[in-house]
DNA sequence: GGGGTGGGTGAGAGCGCTCTCAAATGAAGT
DNA sequence: ACTTCATTTGAGAGCGCTCTCACCCACCCC
């Protein structure tokens, strides 16, 4: 139990301890099949009685192999640390990696500094995979990845030009975002609503433009008025601006489509705020159905993604992708369906 | 730039390039001192050449050295992710880290299964060192640390068994709890309340002890009703239901004292639904001072301790640790300020 | 010219582990 | 009794890197 002299015990001195070789010991410490249970229990012993940790640097040295998978977000923390979205999908990661005993590393990505020292990490073989969330077009961190050989999987479909990844193509988890904004849309062209204002994420996401795309076809063929769209950035600040920059420029609007919770909220407290009643005057719908969906007032409808889930299928897909054999892989899209509750 | 053949190449490869030794590039790979300029440059440019990366499991099984830093946060995601004092300190955290260009690992604890793959990945030897926060009072983590002799600092006071860890004396960082409570509840008595509660954290770690024991010394020589003490787990929905419990216990309380600013949130919401005021019936005091106490309706005094800057002190701290020769460090434990806001 | 002096370089020994391959053992088949 | 074969075990060769030494080659001093 004990570390005596800071030094810790290697392989060879269990094997001395125990009376057997080095490979033996490694076998035993490796699951032990083709080992004689006798032996294999002389081994166990020796290795609690010194305490025998292996060290993973020279394992991996030979294996090439690190039994960690690292989690890139291309948010400064403090977006990362607000969004719930962050929260449940990270969740549905950590369940799946940890049922696979891999050890997942979160790495924040804020200034260009960082990308630098996250990108020698990545291909420093500190790990076997990625996965990679939140990237916006110009993000080099792709084109990384793939240029040092790193297995990965991406969170939402990442800008992928094509000449400049040798024809490979990405494995991502997205939802079909397109299709979540148009069920919201027409659910409220459904509810008697004209004049329907659009607060979008950042437009250099393809999520964020997904939705918007599918706002704009299900407005058709009445083309939307650019006077109804306004970016929010996928913050609650940024809905609450938006939203005041919408009423602003279109005073009669009498329906807004968050693309996410978070700025559904920040708009309801702008309307709040104007003294401008949800549903009865202006409809809203979100975007993810997380917590604040729910808690909001009055309750958001809006697009359910199963979050937790698509985290959980990231982590699936990467770890498949890390199997040996597992070849043909490809992207996933799950649905999103439209949760109607008292803002609409 | 690319990647020959899937495996990347070595120093040899480099060596044999450049028409030099391996011992050449490794000097000009790790600063170049000692090397002649010219050997330098055309060293530096076969590494250009075949894009080469250290591979640092070779590196770190002799150097003994990994570059990186665990910050272990022993609560569940969901915690870790809508409490703003953790992004703070992780912000901090980043921070000085980065500036060492230390990697950080976010490994976060949520089930007992997960304690056992935490300690084997700490004393594995993947980190040169560990930032543990929130340890209530049980957690194994802190003596599985202190057995693999892993440098390690703690945010926040950790429960010490002075027998368990053969006279060795913890490194920490944590802000005077005890006076902060002091402070806040002085405030309330200056401001004629008389019927002080408080809604505690939990009282296994002893950040939370530490507040209610202030708050028990300032209301001395009259001992503090035990009416008046809740316990809200330091969460925002916890706040809200001691605060209900508390108004069911003691109807005519006059003032409380909330152990974080997410407590007093909470609180503020149950005074809100009963239709008290705040602070013409009841006076609220936070603890924290983080976005959510400026932002609260109406602005919450509270106390102050800068989160952030915790968390650079704890990172330089494990840095100076990490350092040959700093031996002598001791903990650091920052003041606390009262700001006095609305709500009091 | 002999003997320092010292910066620059290379040879080689590991770091702790895995894994191949051959040897040893013993059971089973002829 | 001799071969065959599966099962255990150990010896030893690396994995890619760092780091200690010894070495080489000016250069300088007496």
């Amino acid at each position: 139990m004990s570390v005596p002299g800071g030094t810790r015990p290697t392989l060879e001195a269990v094997a001395a301890l125990a009376g057997v070789s080095r490979a033996t010991v490694s076998r035993v410490v490796n699951g032990g099949t083709g080992v004689r249970a006798e032996i294999c229990e002389r081994v166990r012993q020796a290795v609690a009685e010194l305490g025998y940790v292996p060290n993973i640097a020279a394992r991996s040295l030979v294996t090439r192999r690190t039994g960690a998978v690292a989690v890139v977000i291309a948010e400064p923390e403090t977006r990362v640390f607000s969004d719930p979205f962050f929260a449940q999908q990270l969740r549905g990661i950590g369940r799946e990696l940890g049922a696979a005993d891999t050890q997942l590393l979160l790495l924040m990505v804020e200034s260009d500094r960082d990308h630098a020292r996250i990108g020698r990490y990545l291909s420093g073989g500190h790990v076997d995979g990625a996965l990679m969330f939140s990237l916006h077009r110009a993000d080099p961190l792709p084109a990384m990845a793939a240029a040092s050989g790193l297995p990965t999987v991406f969170g939402g479909r990442p800008d992928w030009p094509d000449e400049s990844h040798a024809g490979e193509r990405p494995l991502y988890v997205d939802t079909d975002n397109r299709d979540g904004a148009r069920q919201a849309v027409r659910h409220l062209l459904a509810r008697g609503r004209r004049r329907i204002a659009v607060i979008t994420g950042p437009l250099d996401q393809t999520s964020a433009q997904d939705r918007l795309d599918g706002y704009r076809e299900a407005l058709a063929p009445a083309a939307a008025d650019p006077l109804l769209i306004a970016d929010g950035g996928f913050t609650a600040e940024g809905g609450e601006r938006a939203m005041a920059a919408l009423l602003g420029a279109v005073p009669d609007l009498d329906a807004v489509f968050a693309c996410s919770d978070l700025m559904a909220t920040g708009a309801l407290r702008t309307l709040r705020a104007r003294g401008l009643r949800v549903p009865e005057d202006v409809a809203v719908v979100g975007y993810d159905d997380l917590a604040p969906a729910a808690w909001a007032d009055p309750p958001l409808t809006t697009v359910r993604q199963d979050v937790q889930e698509m985290g959980r299928l990231m982590a699936r897909l990467l770890l498949r992708r890390l199997a040996p054999g597992d070849e043909d892989l490809s992207p996933v899209v799950t649905p999103a369906t439209l949760i109607v509750r008292e803002s609409s």
